[in-house]
DNA sequence: TTGACACCCATGAAATACCATGTTATCCCA
DNA sequence: TGGGATAACATGGTATTTCATGGGTGTCAA
């Protein structure tokens, strides 16, 4: 299995399109065809995308937390509402669609951060004031990798 | 696997046809030929549907829940009785059954929500007047998603 | 006969596939 | 190790297709 590591800065156009960076490319394709999943992120105003493995894994993890047709299922599967296909033309860009521009209120340049299984895909500006902060956070040893069950 | 993902809007024309948003269409009819399921939820005043895969996971978990001629699977197989295959034409229209268009109150406007496994099928503004609510009751981390087991 | 329903076109707008180019990164050989 | 050749990639522009939607016609059954 191979993980989205990295991140890369592309531009987008005035049609919003953008290339999805070639080291994302491979990962993301693998299952889905040339088409990957988009979706606002619940707790900020980043994107967040992956493959159908991706989904595969949400909406493995609704299904052990709620029953169909409860309000809980129904609360859990906003992500699955409000996510978006979208397909990769033959030189390895897509069309970012319009509520997601404005949701994450996306300008010219866009960054794409791997995160293992998933990466985000946010304003570049909102990248760059985010990163030290974060790094400064973990080198704080407040957050730590603990081992995970069945490694 | 392909999921249900998205929010479409489309209308509604005076004989009830109305378009089948184009992702959901080569999803809902792998398996069902150009025909797809539509139930009324159990509860909310909102349409479920699916193919015949939804038809099968939902037969299953009744099997499981209560042996067959039992007053709980007379009761769980509702789904099944109020259930209708509909036919998608060339163009990727079908016709809301009229018992539908009562049970949801469905106006001009139709929307089409993913759930992953199934989709819903509602009154716009029953749409936008709940989907803030499910937004925010996600994003205040009363509902996350957690490791599914066995992946 | 009348309504319900499937089927057939037509059309404008919007989405997407295709083609072209410059720049950067990578590879190969001297 | 350096320099040239080659391939990969990001990006700009254009053409084609898809899609949603409106209207009409025929057919079968109540």
């Amino acid at each position: 299995m191979k993980f989205f590591v990295g991140t890369y800065k592309n531009k987008m156009d005035a049609k919003g399109r953008i290339s999805l960076p070639a080291p994302f490319r491979d990962i993301v394709t693998e299952g889905s065809g040339t088409a990957f999943y988009i979706f606002p992120s619940p707790n900020s105003n980043t994107l967040e995308a992956g493959g159908s493995d991706l989904m595969q894994y949400i909406a493995s993890s609704i299904e052990e937390q709620a029953p169909m047709f409860s309000q809980e299922e129904d609360a859990l599967s906003y992500i699955m509402a409000s996510a978006r296909l979208v397909q990769c033309d033959s030189t390895g860009r897509f069309v970012m669609p319009a509520e997601f521009i404005e949701f994450a209120s996306l300008g010219d340049s866009v960054s794409f951060v791997g995160k293992a299984r998933r990466f985000q895909i946010q304003n570049s500006q909102y990248n760059e004031v985010n990163a030290p902060t974060l790094r400064d956070s973990f080198s704080k040893s407040e957050l730590t990798i603990k081992k995970p069950s069945g490694v």
